[in-house]
DNA sequence: TTCATATTTCCATAACTATGGAAACATGAA
DNA sequence: TTCATGTTTCCATAGTTATGGAAATATGAA
């Protein structure tokens, strides 16, 4: 990921209901939210939420699907763990003190299919 | 770290001068930085670069020193990772999908004194 | 003390962001 | 077609953030 996304995916994140609509998406999985839930969850009027929403979809944050009349809500881990790995990187990549990475406990310890 | 101090880092971090400021400092490591030569690094005029640094610093993610007329700043490492650490957590924590956390690279493979 | 250098504070201005009402659009049901 | 529901677009307003000049503060050197 490229400077410039991150800062597009930073900014996306750096705000309260925004941040807060992404745990709720991430928390929802797979299954997603519609749009209306969302509203119903956070307590935003449509149109504030659609503003919001939109600056997560051009970070590529989440990602959308209609299914009807309503618009299912999903987070893209993809773009989330590109963040991840970006800010990884720029903490970590050119530093020569070796403690700087450790105390992160990354990921839950699940299985991986390596 | 809280959900209220994660919003206040990556909004820190969320803002192309800031972004930029940090990696200096990160690549800097241990030696770090006079606010003069961020200023050079960057082209920022100094009271727009203190008033960044300013941000940095209340965020936790940049502190500094006093070294004769010269203020020294650095990383703050711990802060970057305890971001990283929240914003694994809630991309991953709860969710159902394997693949969530599979693909990040999180650090640069340095031996790890476990 | 006086001077030069480094940085911050103060302040005004310009630019951007968040908010939400009202109208428009999209879909499916009757 | 008509209607109800879900979502977005349009737009104005209020609030926040970025910028940098000028003055103030801090430090060390002469």
């Amino acid at each position: 990921m490229k400077s410039e996304n991150a800062l597009t995916c930073l900014n996306a994140l750096a705000q309260e209901h925004r941040l807060n609509v992404f745990r709720l998406l991430v928390q929802a999985g797979e299954a997603g939210m519609a749009v209306g839930e969302l509203a119903g969850a956070t307590g935003l009027a449509g149109a504030t939420l659609t503003n919001h929403l939109h600056i997560l979809r051009r970070a590529g944050m989440v990602s959308d699907e209609r299914r009807g009349r309503v618009i299912l809500c999903r987070a893209n881990y993809k773009q989330m763990n590109a963040l991840l790995g970006f800010l990884t990187e720029n903490c970590c990549a050119s530093s020569e003190d070796p403690s700087c990475c450790e105390p992160v406990a990354v990921c839950k310890p699940t299985r991986r299919k390596v």
